[in-house]
DNA sequence: TCACATTATGACCGCCGGTCACGTCGATTC
DNA sequence: GAATCGACGTGACCGGCGGTCATAATGTGA
């Protein structure tokens, strides 16, 4: 049924308004005196009409997050010009820390969820959602370490190794990035804050991990 | 007075009580929904006690924060073995590591205070002790680095820029070690994460950057 | 037109962080 | 040692939050 799409179609949408009213919302920093009711105002929608969608405002959040990270698969995957296998992983560590910095917006948000704490009480669906997420940016990060290895520009070693290394140190440069200059240990615009991040990142791949 | 020092003695232990009853309660998952009442009455002490030596939850969540990087600024401090400045670096990076990984139960807590927005509207009192934190981390780790510059063992650069790889590399870590097996990428113990990251770190220092 | 199913709603509930008026008790003064 | 004082301890209380549910509204199929 043609009608029936259409009600479907404007659940969703109406999902979609939900997400960026609360993304709008959560971008400010009191981010954590944001209720539920400010969101179902500014979505023009009643309060009743979120737990419709969302069964809580964790999973409200949750949703968003993975917004945020999917959208960076998505950019991640389209095809990249080729080049050294050292200039291909230079690309996209910039590619993905950029993105970091263009969708500020949900740094309160992404941040929230990735604390431990959210991930040890989350249901066992998302838990799943996180894993395959996990997974997927493994998958997609691992080929190109063991093409870089294999060329030899990088000494060999398990690729987990070198993963964890790579994830820990971008972890910590985005944390940096979405900090702001006010408070962060030197005081440095994000563009200096991600070169610096790129170029250790470069030195600990190339650099010999036994010296 | 005697007397009035023992008054104060008692006012400042009574606050230990507290904040080792804030622990206990904080160390487990449901962090979140950990009350100051249940404080209170874990400290044995009535709740508008609490008033009395912290304004606000966040406030004691902070100050239990200061006593965790206290406690590591106080180790790292204690008098080291000499040896090659790459030895001696790779020494206190494990250190430091290996504090995090003793003092677990602190992990939802600093995570907590670490957080971007936590810091933004924080008062200016407390953003002037997260300040004069980092600093004093700074000034003892830059002469580390420069020191093993001078040596010729890894490549010269800013060192601002090797401390902002080094930090961010190590709050990644930090994070993967206290999130557990149960969902990290590798399914590693923290021991295992700990060797990666700290083998990552090595890299990072004497590699080449420009490579 | 009418029964029915689905979605939307906001008054309401339990609970939490934080407040405050009051009680307690040791110190100080004479 | 009685009176006074003031700093500290306390828990009943408040406003506001996340979340629920009985009811209204809306569109669907016969």
């Amino acid at each position: 049924m043609a009608r029936q799409d259409r009600r479907v179609r404007e659940f969703e949408r109406r999902e979609t308004e939900i997400l960026d009213a609360a993304l709008a919302l959560c971008a400010t920093p009191d981010f954590a005196s944001v209720t539920m009711g400010q969101i179902a105002e500014r979505a023009e929608v009643g309060k009743g009409t979120l737990y419709m969608h969302f069964a809580s405002k964790d999973e409200l959040l949750f949703r968003l997050m993975l917004r945020f990270y999917r959208g960076l698969l998505a950019e991640l995957r389209t095809p990249q010009a080729a080049g050294s296998p050292l200039a291909r992983l230079r690309a996209v560590i910039a590619q993905a820390l950029h993105y970091h910095e263009v969708h500020r917006e949900y740094r309160y948000v992404v941040q929230y969820c990735d604390r431990i704490e959210f991930r040890e009480r989350a249901d066992p669906a998302w838990r799943a959602d996180f894993q395959s997420l996990d997974r997927a940016f493994g998958d997609w990060g691992a080929p190109l370490i063991e093409a870089a290895m294999a060329a030899g520009v990088i000494p060999c070693r398990p690729v987990a190794e070198v993963m964890l290394g790579l994830h820990a140190c971008f972890q910590g440069a985005v944390m940096m990035i979405w900090a702001g200059a006010d408070w962060s240990p030197l005081e440095s615009a994000p563009q200096a804050v991600r070169a610096a991040a790129i170029r250790f990142m470069i030195a600990g791949l190339v650099g010999d991990p036994d010296a």
